[in-house]
DNA sequence: CGGCTGCTTGAACTTGTTCAACAGCGGTGG
DNA sequence: CCACCGCTGTTGAACAAGTTCAAGCAGCCG
């Protein structure tokens, strides 16, 4: 059940047993089963708790007082929720399930048992917060500059890739449960369009549909379609490299913070 | 000199004449001037140094193979930069001097110092790296769901109320360095458009413009039509509430880093 | 003076939006 | 069981927003 988080975390950095034990020990806090398209966090909370996706998908999202809503991420199992409010400060955007999924809180002070005792769980952790930022980074760049199409296809190799590394993908083929207004959301377009360029997609026979499965047909294509640079989903490999480096105890934490802040 | 700085770093935390001494020190380290128009970090460098922005503006910016150019964010003085590289991983994007700048490096050692000694500073700290990420955040949701003049306005109150807050602001008038190529990059648009973008908010009788000053004629019209919420940028009164709070040690570093993370 | 950089303009074109209608499907209640 | 509803996906046509290309202008610097 938590083979997403601790796939996850592996791809960062090599976890021993002991390592893999205190993650089972970590998520045996308080657990909360969650229905697709409830609204976890809204603009203005205030929230105390740090929490782990378990299972299900989730999107970040930010509204215009008029109404109009944009996507900022897409979380998926493994990935590290909620720590703005932890802040105490209220929450500057929501956070809302797009399917079922499993919500595990933790405290504060569980994290910080875990800074302490595993250098290498807290590294991982920390490589977590680089890909976020770098992922963030990389949507500001799409919305920024590419076409619809190829911000669509950028989003389908986003999540291919990182369905891939938790293990949630099989012969190309992996989950999506993304309505078209959500993926319109996404990549900064109209429902209406996020259509035409999803069936354009499929025109071109790059990906293939069926029902909330998508196949990925010709990846290297996809990818050359969306002008993909698949270096900033490998963190990990420019952290390996270092990861003999000195523990640089509270020094690590500001340079995640920073790395973070894009 | 380092007025900026202090007052950007006041601007969450009150700071006592102790902290005031130490970031002196701090900046006592060595500074590097630099022109306009020269690159700090290229894409894929890879930096072992933690700087600050004394003085002058620069641009993070992240290209696509084929040479379309997205402006990530603006950074003015007082601003933390290059964090990234101290994580000796690659950069994944480029930081350019937009005016003629400067720049302090500060070792690891020293802002470890600071954090240890200083919980006010650290806080501070911490409250910039909240403030960055909300920013990208925002900066997100106009790239997806603003128009180019609302992306325009916008633009202009962040910078505006940014300079404001590090008392760069007198009677509405701001330095303005930023070229139409840099405004078109930073707000996802041409060249072109960004000039009539420009002209149609001087023309509304917004804006004014005089070599590389910019006057705000109407704020309170100006945020409006930027769909501007100032809450975003006031951080520092949602932290200021909690100040007071336990001082959580590594916490507070994990806490920041996933803020940042968006 | 010439050359450069940045700003401005017009016109044709491409991309994406909006509105409106409809089809398919699963669930729910009668 | 069927009728109906709401949600998601699909389509066309008119329209709005932004791009591209090309040219010209203004100011600055050597």
């Amino acid at each position: 059940m938590y083979n997403a988080l601790i796939n996850r975390l592996s791809s960062f950095t090599e976890l021993s047993n002991t390592d893999r034990e205190a993650l089972q020990e970590l998520l045996r806090g308080r657990c909360h089963v969650v229905d697709a398209n409830q609204q976890l966090v809204n603009d203005g909370d205030r929230l105390d708790a740090v929490r782990f996706l378990v299972e299900g998908w989730l999107c970040r999202h930010k509204y215009l007082e008029d109404g109009r809503c944009q996507v900022l991420s897409i979380c998926l199992p493994g990935d590290l929720l909620d720590l703005v409010g932890s802040n105490s400060s209220a929450a500057d955007h929501g956070l809302r399930s797009i399917t079922n999924s499993v919500v595990v809180d933790i405290t504060c002070r569980q994290v910080e048992a875990i800074l302490l005792t595993s250098p290498r769980l807290a590294r991982a952790l920390h490589c977590m917060l680089i890909f976020q930022s770098a992922l963030s980074r990389e949507w500001l760049l799409s919305l920024g500059q590419r076409t619809a199409r190829e911000r669509c296809a950028h989003l389908i190799c986003e999540l291919y890739w990182r369905l891939h590394d938790i293990g949630m993908t099989s012969d190309f083929v992996m989950d999506f449960p993304l309505t078209q207004e959500v993926v319109g959301g996404a990549i900064g377009v109209s429902t209406v369009h996020a259509n035409r360029v999803m069936q354009d997609l499929r025109l071109a026979g790059l990906i293939e549909q069926c029902g909330k499965k998508l196949k990925v047909l010709d990846l290297p294509l996809l990818e050359r379609t969306a002008l993909f640079n698949s270096d900033f989903l490998h963190v990990e490999q420019l952290v390996r490299s270092t990861r003999e480096a000195p523990q640089q105890s509270k020094m690590w934490w500001l340079l995640s913070s920073a790395v973070a802040g894009c």
